[in-house]
DNA sequence: AACGCGCCCTGTCCGC
DNA sequence: TGCGGACAGGGCGCGT
């Protein structure tokens, strides 16, 4: 479900809570959940350690240990974290991993359908991990120059191409439609036909889409909360996700759905070529 | 060897 | 009302 503005709406919130807090205890309620070789050799290496910063590499949120070993999550389409000093009272059905602190607040992983994944990395392994994701689509490195080049190199159509994180990180569905519709270039189209002039455009409107949903907290379709437990604010301003049938905010057309790659791609026929 | 498909899993919604 | 099927924000492993 989270894709980037998500996800880093979730590091955010958890920067301002987590920095100084020491792990006391550590419950699995879902194993599966863990890339782990054993559930006590998962509670052993985390029990006593100090969360040092909380960063966001591509969906993945990464926070630094006291020791230099790294705790990574991902939720999947349906992960949530919350803090909280009344774990029993959050609401919360489907919690798979808690994080008790010696300060009396707890860290709850929740994930309804459990393709999300809490993995803890010893010292340097994560970094050498982070190295195999594509360019940060906020960073500079993520010019338009590029982006051109990059796609020279595939014949896969567009919204496929952008949903690939090891070659731009962290665009899901939602902000790839939203950011190619923005750039006027249809979904199907591969990426080696794209022009200078539209990859220059989609750089753009990939950008601003991202950054105007990190400034609205994120998009709640159903299931996203931040780690306060509320929702994102930016449902309304999507123009073709999940709209098929209605009218085009450009031109009234009726948007279209189709199937990519078993995942839902919408698009205005008149506006996007 | 890049690409696309099936699948992991639970919940919700819609049509019959 | 109940039931079956489609679908859901991600990404891995596999066959081609």
């Amino acid at each position: 479900m989270p894709e980037l503005p998500e996800v880093e709406t979730i590091v955010r919130d958890l920067r301002e809570r987590l920095p100084g807090a020491t792990i006391a205890k550590v419950s699995v309620k879902h194993p599966d959940i863990l890339v782990a070789d054993s559930v006590p050799k998962f509670q052993r290496a985390l029990r006593g350690r100090t969360m040092n910063s909380v960063d966001r590499r591509a969906k993945n949120i990464v926070i630094a240990l006291d020791d230099g070993s790294t705790l990574v999550i991902h939720l999947g389409m349906t992960g949530r974290l919350v803090v909280t000093t009344a774990p029993e009272k959050t609401g919360l059905r489907h919690i798979a991993v808690r994080f008790d602190f010696t300060d009396a607040r707890t860290l709850l992983y929740d994930d309804v359908r459990r393709f999300g994944r809490v993995e803890h990395f010893q010292a340097g392994h994560w970094d050498r991990r982070a190295l195999e994701f594509g360019v940060e689509p906020l960073s500079d490195a993520f010019t338009a120059a590029h982006l051109f080049e990059l796609t020279r190199l595939s014949i896969s159509p567009m919204r496929n191409w952008l949903l690939d994180p090891y070659r731009v990180a962290g665009v899901g569905n939602i902000y790839a439609n939203e950011a190619l519709f923005r750039a006027g270039v249809r979904p199907t189209r591969r990426a080696n036909t794209l022009t200078r002039a539209e990859t220059a455009r989609l750089r753009d409107t990939l950008r601003a889409v991202l950054q105007e949903s990190i400034d609205r907290r994120g998009t709640t379709l159903n299931d996203y909360r931040d780690a306060r437990n509320q929702e994102g604010a930016f449902l309304p301003l999507l123009q073709v996700y999940d709209r098929a049938g209605e009218p085009c905010v450009n031109c009234g057309t009726p948007i279209k759905r189709i199937v990519l790659s078993n995942r839902s791609a919408f698009y205005c026929s008149r506006c996007q070529r």
